[in-house]
DNA sequence: GCTCACTATGCATGCGCATGCACTGCTGTG
DNA sequence: CACAGCAGTGCATGCGCATGCATAGTGAGC
C-alpha cells in the first residue's frame, strides 16, 4: 500500500453523518454552536473513519497552528532540558507543541528564525543563542511573539525572562564571604552571553562590597561545557603562582561540577575543606551525594510560567509585548560545598523539589 | 500594532517582481523549471518584502509538513537527550524540524499519537513509551511511517531500530566472568519495556552459560531513574543475608552511576576493588572521572541514520516500511569500574568519541 | 395564533501555495 | 525556410477547513 492512502476529510464525516461539512468543522471547534445530537452524529462518524482534522488545513483560515518554537543552544546542559521539558509540559496541556530549533551553544540563531518563520509558528522562545536585533523585528512585524529565555539584548525592544543573575552572582559570593573565604576564583563561560556576564558581575560586585578587591577570573572558551570547565581548573590550580583560592564559583553548575571533580580527582583537594564551590542553576545531578552542591536555585517552573504569560498565546489580538524584562529571584540552596555559617544554619535547605 | 500585521505572500512578491504568482513558487522551489533571471527578481522582491514562503500552505497541496514526531517519555535520562538532539541535527540538515510530544515514562503514547496525526507529521519516531499496536495501523493507514527506536513491539508490523540489547547484556555478564565476578546482582526498571527486558535475558543468559545459575534481580518501581536505582542498591546491599554480590550490572549508565554513588558514598565501598559495576548507554557523564564506567555503547549515529533509512522521508511513495527489525551491536567500552582481564587490556577504549 | 428572538444548520468563499495544462517564443535541424 | 521540440511563463484550480451570512426551525410571550 502506497502512503498518503486514506486520509479522510471533514467532507467525508459530513457524508456519513449526514450533516455538511461545516458542521463537522463546528462538532471539532470548541464553543462553536452546534447541538449536542449533530455533534455526536459527527463525532461517531468521525470515529468510524478515523478521521482526525488536519491542523494544517485550519492553520490556514485561523492564522493559529498551536506551535511553539523553541530554539535551544545547548542541550548538554541538564538544565536547558529540564527547560524544554517544562515547556513542553506546560504548552502540551494548552493543546500546544513545541517546534525545537537546535543551534550551536553561542551561535547566531538567525537562521533558525528564517525556518521557523516559514512554519507560522504563533511564538519563538529563545535560550542559550545570539540573536540580532534585526530577526526580533522581523518576527515582531509579522505578528510573531518572541521571548529570550534567560537572556536579554540592552536597548532593543525584545521581552526577555531571565533570572536576576545579577543578584544570584551575588548571593554565592555573600555565602563565600559568610563562610570565611579569602581568595576567590570564577569560572565562566562566554562572557559576550549576559546570563554569564551577569553573574560574573554580581558576585564581583558583591565581592567589592565586601571589600575584596581582586578575584581571579577564567573564561572557558566556547561554551560553558564540562570538559572547558575542567581543564580551566587543573589549570588555574597548577599555574598557579601566587596564593591558591580558597573559594570557586563556577558560574552553572555543570562547571562547578567539572570543577569539583578536577579539585578532587585530578588535583588531589579536598571540597569543601581545602576550598569551597559554589554553582548556579540547582541541576537535579548537582543534589546527588558525591557533589551535594552549594548552588542558586533558578525557579523555572515560574520563568516558564511568566514566558507563556508574555507570549500571550491566547490572544493574538493583542498587541506583541516589546521591552519587558521580568527578573527573577533566585534562591540560594545550602548544601554541602560550601560551609554553612551559624548564622545561616537555619534555612539549610537539601530538598529535592 | 496587533499582531498578523504585515505577512506579504507569494502574490505581494509576483506584483512587485512583475511575475505571475506561479513564478514566485517556483522561484523557491528547487528543481522547478524557470529561468535564472526571474528567480532573482523574484529573490530581489522578496528580500525587499521579508517575504518568507508559508510553509503551512504549501503542506496543504504537496501533502509534505517536513516535520517529524518524536515521542519521548525520559529527558531525565541522557542518552535520550542526546537522541533527540541526533534526530534534530540531522533532520535540520535535511529541511526538516522535530515535533516535540513529550509523555510520562513507560506511559502509553496513544494520546500523542492522536495529537501528532492532526499535525500531519510526514514520520514518527517513538523512544521510550509504550505503544498500541492500533496506533501503529492508525497511522500506516493514514500513510505516516512510524519507527520505533530502542523498543518493539513482538508479532506487530511496526517496524524498529534498536541496539542489540540481548547481546549487549551479555558483553557485561562476559566482562564481569572474565573479571572473575562469582556473585551477580542486576538493577533494572520497568520489565515491560523490551529494552531492560532485553539486557537482562543477555546478561543473565551469558551467565547461565557460564555456569552461574543464580543472580539477584531487582526491578525498581517506575521508570530507569537515578533516585530509583539509588534507593534500590542501598536496599539490595543491606537486606542482604546471603553472600554480597560482587558483581552489578545497572541496566543503564544511569543506574549504574547511582548505584555507584550509592555504593561508595552511603555504604561505604569501593568500586570497583570490592564491587565492580557495569553500565550501558555510555552516557557522556559516565566518562568522568568519578566514574569512568564500563559501560556498552549504543551506536547513536547509526541507529539515527538507520531510523532515517527506514522512515524514507525523501519518497513518499515508497510504500511504508513494515516489520522492519534492525538490531545494531553495541561495544563494551572497557574503563575503570570492572577490573580489565589481562586478555583484554589490548582493546581498553577511554576515548571521548 | 402570531410574531420575535434566537439557535442550529448549510452555502459559499477564501486562506497561500503548487502544479497540470496551455501558450508563447526561441533554438536547432533537415 | 519550415517545423519540431522545448524552455519559460501564466492561468486556473484545488488542497481541507473556518467562518460570515442567509435561512430554516424552535419556543416564548402576548
Amino acid at each position: 500500500m502506497a502512503r498518503k492512502s486514506s486520509r479522510s476529510t471533514s467532507f467525508d464525516v459530513a457524508a456519513l453523518a449526514g450533516v455538511s461539512q461545516s458542521a463537522v468543522s463546528r462538532a471539532f471547534t470548541p464553543g462553536s454552536r452546534i447541538a449536542d445530537e449533530t455533534r455526536s452524529k459527527v463525532l461517531d462518524a468521525a470515529l468510524k473513519l478515523n478521521y482526525v482534522p488536519n491542523s494544517i488545513a485550519s492553520s490556514l483560515t485561523t492564522k493559529r497552528t498551536n506551535i511553539v518554537a523553541l530554539i535551544i543552544g545547548n542541550l548538554d546542559n541538564p538544565f536547558y532540558v529540564h527547560v524544554l521539558h517544562t515547556f513542553s509540559r506546560k504548552l502540551q496541556e494548552q493543546g500546544r507543541q513545541v517546534l525545537i530549533f537546535t543551534v550551536e551553544p553561542n551561535s547566531e540563531s538567525d537562521e533558525a528564525i528564517m525556518h521557523l518563520l516559514k512554519y507560522q509558528v504563533d511564538g519563538v522562545v529563545l535560550t542559550a543563542a545570539q540573536l540580532s536585533t534585526r530577526m526580533i523585528s522581523l518576527c515582531h512585524d509579522r505578528g510573531i511573539p518572541i521571548v529570550l529565555f534567560n537572556r536579554y539584548i540592552p536597548g532593543s525592544d525584545a521581552s526577555g525572562v531571565r533570572c536576576d543573575n545579577v543578584a544570584g552572582g551575588a548571593l554565592i559570593a555573600e555565602a563565600f564571604l559568610a563562610a570565611g573565604a579569602k581568595n576567590f576564583a570564577l569560572i565562566t563561560g562566554d562572557l559576550k552571553g549576559t546570563t554569564s556576564q551577569d553573574r560574573v558581575r554580581g558576585f564581583v560586585g558583591r565581592l567589592l562590597e565586601g571589600g575584596i578587591k581582586r578575584s581571579e577570573i577564567v573564561e572557558v572558551e566556547g561554551h560553558s561545557s564540562y570538559e572547558g570547565a575542567f581543564n580551566a581548573t587543573v589549570k588555574l590550580f597548577r599555574d598557579q603562582n601566587r596564593t591558591r583560592p580558597d573559594a570557586l564559583f563556577g558560574v552553572n553548575d555543570i562547571m562547578a561540577m567539572a570543577a569539583i571533580d578536577a579539585l578532587r580527582h585530578r588535583l588531589g583537594l579536598r571540597v569543601p575543606e581545602d576550598l569551597m564551590v559554589g554553582g548556579f542553576d540547582d541541576i537535579p545531578e548537582g543534589r546527588r551525594l558525591p557533589y551535594q552542591l552549594t548552588t542558586v536555585r533558578q525557579p523555572i517552573e515560574q520563568m516558564v510560567d511568566e514566558t507563556l504569560e508574555i507570549l500571550h498565546l491566547d490572544d493574538p489580538t493583542e498587541p506583541i509585548p516589546r521591552g519587558i524584562d521580568r527578573p527573577i529571584k533566585g534562591r540560594l540552596i545550602w548544601r554541602n560545598t560550601i560551609p554553612v555559617p551559624a548564622a545561616y544554619r537555619w534555612d539549610k535547605d537539601d530538598s529535592q523539589s
